[in-house]
RNA sequence: GGUGGGGUGACCGAGUGGCUAAUGGUAGCAGACUGUAAAUCUGCCGGGCUCUGCCCUACGUAGGUUCGAAUCCUACCCCCACCA
C-alpha cells in the first residue's frame, strides 16, 4: 500500500493510492455503500460512473447479514462482486448518528439494534474483528464522534477516547494480521481518525497523537460536517494541513456536497465520501454546475433537455428532464436510481477535473470560477 | 309523473346551528438532507393586504328563520335508485 503524490498546487494535491484491489487516483470521491450496496446501483453502473473505491459499514453489516456470513461468502468483494478497492467505516459514525440508541463506555459502545431491538456492543477490538472478516482494503479505527457544536470538554473526551481506542484497535488489528488473512484473502490497512470537534488545540493534539503512533498509510479527518458552520470546517482543515505528513493520503470523512469537495481539495484533502449524492438522488435533488435541480419541480414538466447538459453520465446522455420528473411522480425506482447515478458521477467527475487542473497548475483559478458559478444562484 | 337518497374547496370525502376558511385522504407547490434507522422528513395548499393580524369570497341556485347557518325552512335546478 503506497501513496505517491504526483503534483501539487498550493495545498491541493494529486496522487495515486495503491491498494490490494487496485489504484485510486486522487483527489477522489468514494460512493457510500453502507449495507454492501450503493443504494439502488449496480456495480456496473458504479464503474461506468468512474467509482474507484466504495465504502461499506461495519455496524450495519454486523447487524445484517453478519460478518461471519460475509466471510463465508468469500469476503465483501466477492459477496458484492465489487472487485475494486473498498473501505469499511468502523461504526464510529453510528456513535453520533444513532445517539438515541446507544450508550458509551470506555470499553465500547452498546447499540440497541433498530432491526430487532437486541443490544450489540462494539468495541475498538470487535470493530477490527468485524472489518477484518469483511476484508476491505482499508479499515477505519473505531472512534468517538461528537456533534459539531460540542463544547470543548465533550470534544476533548471524544478525541482522547478515540486515541485510546486507536491503540486498542491497532493492537487487535495487528494480531489478526499475524494470525491469518482477511475475509477477502488480501491484506488490509488501518487508518486512524483525527477528532477534536471545532477546537484547534484538540485537533492539533489529536493529529500529534496520531503522528506519534505512526507511520500510517492514510489519515482521516472525522467529526466534520456534523452541524458546525462551513467556515469552521474550512478553518479546521487549514489548521490541520501543516501538521499532517505530506506523503500520506488525507481522507475527510462524510464530506460532502460539490462545493465541499473543491473547498477540501484546496486545503489538501485527497479523499471524500458522502451519502448526499445517493440520498439527494432518491429525494429528487440533482447537482448541476449552476447549483441544483429539483427533479420534481413543475418547471421540468415538459423540459426535453438533459438534467445537466455538461454531464457525461448514463442519465444525462439518455433521458430528458421531463421523463425523470415523470418517474418521480410515478414513484418508480428507476427515477431514484437515475438521479443517484447522476449525482455520483457529478462528484466523481468534479474530483477528476480537480485532479487534472492540479496536475496542469490551473486548479486555483478553475475552482474559484467553478464555485462562483455554483453559488451564483444561492445554492449552499 | 311518483317516492326515496344526494349535491362541500382541483378530486374523493367528514361535518348536521356558534369552537368552520371548513377534519381526513389524494393530487399539487416548496424546503431540508454531508463517515445512511431516510425511495425520508418538514412546511404550504380559496383570494387579497399595511401579513404574529386584518379584509373579502365560499359548502348546487335564490330567498327565508336566527344575535349567528355548510348545518333549520321554502322554491327551483341537477344527479342517483326504485316505482309508474
Amino acid at each position: 500500500m503506497t501513496y505517491t503524490v504526483e503534483g501539487t498546487e498550493g495545498a491541493a494535491r494529486a496522487g495515486t493510492l495503491t491498494l490490494p484491489h487496485g489504484d485510486v487516483q486522487t483527489p477522489a470521491f468514494m460512493p457510500v455503500g453502507t449495507h454492501g450496496v450503493v443504494r439502488g446501483l449496480h456495480p456496473t453502473e458504479l464503474r461506468r460512473a468512474g467509482a474507484q473505491i466504495i465504502l461499506a459499514n461495519t455496524y450495519h453489516l454486523h447487524l445484517r447479514p453478519g460478518e461471519a456470513e460475509v466471510r463465508a461468502m468469500g469476503g465483501l468483494h466477492r459477496f458484492t462482486t465489487w472487485d475494486r478497492p473498498m473501505l469499511t467505516d468502523s461504526g464510529g459514525f453510528q456513535v453520533f448518528s444513532l445517539e438515541g440508541l446507544r450508550t458509551i463506555s470506555e470499553n465500547g459502545v452498546t447499540f440497541q439494534s433498530h432491526i430487532d431491538g437486541s443490544y450489540r456492543t462494539i468495541t475498538p477490538e470487535s470493530s477490527m474483528e468485524i472489518q477484518w472478516a469483511l476484508g476491505a482494503d482499508i479499515a477505519m479505527q473505531f472512534d468517538h464522534v461528537v456533534p459539531g457544536q460540542a463544547p470543548h470538554e465533550l470534544a476533548c473526551e471524544g478525541m482522547e477516547r478515540s486515541l485510546r481506542w486507536l491503540d486498542r484497535g491497532r493492537a487487535r488489528h495487528a494480531e489478526l494480521a499475524d494470525a491469518g488473512t482477511s475475509g477477502s484473502g488480501t491484506s488490509q490497512t488501518l487508518w486512524p481518525i483525527i477528532q477534536g470537534g471545532t477546537h484547534a488545540d484538540l485537533r492539533r493534539r489529536s493529529a500529534e497523537g496520531i503522528g506519534e503512533r505512526g507511520p500510517w498509510t492514510g489519515i482521516a479527518i472525522g467529526g466534520l460536517s456534523v452541524g458546525e458552520p462551513k467556515p469552521v470546517m474550512h478553518r479546521v482543515l487549514e489548521e490541520l494541513a501543516p501538521v499532517l505528513p505530506s506523503h500520506v493520503p488525507r481522507y475527510l470523512m462524510g464530506v460532502g456536497f460539490p462545493a465541499d469537495l473543491l473547498e477540501g481539495i484546496a486545503r489538501g484533502v485527497d479523499l471524500f465520501d458522502c451519502v448526499a449524492a445517493t440520498r439527494n438522488g432518491r429525494h429528487g435533488t440533482a447537482w448541476v454546475p449552476d447549483g441544483r435541480v429539483n427533479v420534481k419541480g413543475a418547471g421540468l414538466r415538459s423540459d426535453p433537455g438533459p438534467l445537466d447538459p455538461e454531464c457525461d453520465c448514463e442519465t444525462c446522455t439518455t433521458f430528458s428532464r421531463a421523463y425523470l420528473r415523470h418517474l418521480f411522480f410515478a414513484e418508480d425506482m428507476l427515477g431514484l436510481r437515475l438521479v443517484s447515478i447522476h449525482n455520483i458521477r457529478f462528484l466523481i467527475r468534479l474530483a477528476e477535473q480537480a485532479r487534472a487542473h492540479i496536475l496542469d497548475g490551473s486548479f486555483d483559478g478553475w475552482s474559484r470560477e467553478w464555485l462562483r458559478r455554483h453559488y451564483a444562484k444561492g445554492v449552499t
